[in-house]
DNA sequence: CGTATATGATTGTCGGACAATCGGACGCGA
DNA sequence: TCGCGTCCGATTGTCCGACAATCATATACG
């Protein structure tokens, strides 16, 4: 609200890889790189850029952390497609280093969750209804492996999440899902019946996917969030602690 | 479910530069390293990992890149808190790339602006209704500067946001933020009662907040990203066009 | 005591160099 | 013809040394 206005601009000399590197990302961002279409080699690019190589590296380091860039098995420089489990991995770290707590995380991955799943009992399809009850029948088979029904709870999520069909969400999604499935190790080990509560609300998740039953999910997707967080508590685990790569190794 | 198993581990010969990133950065997200702690210099660092400078230099962009180092007024190097809206950008960037749609988008908005309205609902305080206030004062003050009401209730929303007190909801909703409110600038040219609205909209929220009352709080919520929707739609705009930075200029 | 200046440290950039590795061409034997 | 080993050029990862610009700090000066 308190704008003064500027008579200048701010002057900011750029260090000449930065301006590499923003070179390259506006000829991709623009649509005028694909993903897939080759870069120049790092001669080539000295040669257009008209700076060292060095510069040149430093420059393309840039776009290569950030998943704009890739290089093939040959390490030729090619245009990326981030992925957003890259993204996501940033944001959790920053999550930590925030250090956001585990009730903020619980919080936000409820109503996430909800909103995740009432656009999966719109969408869905047969065949996701399917390996959604593959995924469950595998985790009844591991009913004593805490470790592998863990890893199979976040599968399931990913695929209820998938079937959502926004990317927006499923983004949006994602750092809370690389903080919270991890700790649901612990959580499952608070009490002894845990495994058995997290089967029947996956039975019941799936249920409600296949009678287009919204009311329904989102009955059971609180129930099994909230079940999580007893497990959580059980576990002697204080939920205002900050989260951290600890309790919920996001490698 | 498919899963092989691997009779060897990848092997992975990890370049210099790659390795000096991760080590600094396994300090940092250890917590042995805090935010605004020196990094040493780049000689110091050459020393330590006794690799050559241009390799340290290469290593160090990565992370500074990601806004896990920073370098001060004097460049020099030190633990950095890597904020949201730089994540935020990424993502955007990503969302971009993907191609998601304006539909996706909208879809996203409305489950998370809502989400984020029953918590302000709880947690606001009057310094920042106070606050909202005043944003909606500038507001009507700039009824005919449509550039200036974009940017208002871009803040707008934000406050909101922080009024909720959940970083991980805020840090989920930043992307989609940085792609809908630059293309509000459109959407409220669509229609010449758009400003006022808008206006009415961020009136009544207030009002909502200043009541405690949620369920006014989340049908406002809805008229007025549906307002958004058919001011877009006026505008000519398609809504399952895929969002660039043309139409939604991220930067 | 405040200010201007000198000095040293540090960064950004450059040029050149070399080993390791990769892609592709080539030749050879089955 | 196909598979296989070898060679060669291109490219990358790393190193070395250098220099101008800039910043931090100490020092001298008013």
């Amino acid at each position: 609200m308190s704008e003064v206005v500027e008579k200048f601009s701010r002057i900011t000399p750029m260090p000449a890889y930065q301006m590499v590197a923003e070179a390259i990302e506006r000829e991709i961002l623009s649509g005028r790189l694909k993903p897939g279409d080759p870069i120049g080699t790092e001669a080539e690019l000295v040669r257009q850029f008209g700076v060292n190589r060095s510069t040149v590296r430093e420059g393309i380091r840039l776009l290569e952390h950030g998943g704009l860039v890739q290089r093939d098995s040959s390490r030729r420089l090619s245009v990326g497609l981030p992925h957003y489990d890259r993204l996501a991995t940033r944001a959790t770290r920053a999550l930590v280093l925030h250090e956001v707590t585990f009730r903020e995380l619980f919080e936000a991955t409820m109503v996430l969750s909800i909103a995740s799943i009432e656009l999966a009992v719109e969408r869905v399809t047969q065949e996701e209804i399917d390996r959604l009850d593959a995924n469950i029948r595998a985790t009844e088979a591991a009913r004593d492996d805490i470790a592998t029904i863990a890893a199979l709870d976040s599968e399931f999520h990913i695929m209820l999440e998938k079937a959502g069909r926004n990317r927006v969400l499923e983004l949006a999604r994602e750092p809370s899902n690389m903080l919270i499935h991890p700790s649901t190790q612990a959580a499952l080990g608070g009490t002894p019946y845990g495994p058995d509560r997290l089967i029947e609300a996956h039975r019941m998740l799936v249920e409600s996917l296949r009678r287009r039953d919204k009311d329904m999910a989102r009955t059971w997707t609180r129930r099994h969030l909230v079940d999580w967080r007893k497990g959580f508590e059980k576990a002697g685990l204080d939920l205002d602690q900050p989260v951290d790569l600890v309790t919920a190794r996001a490698d």
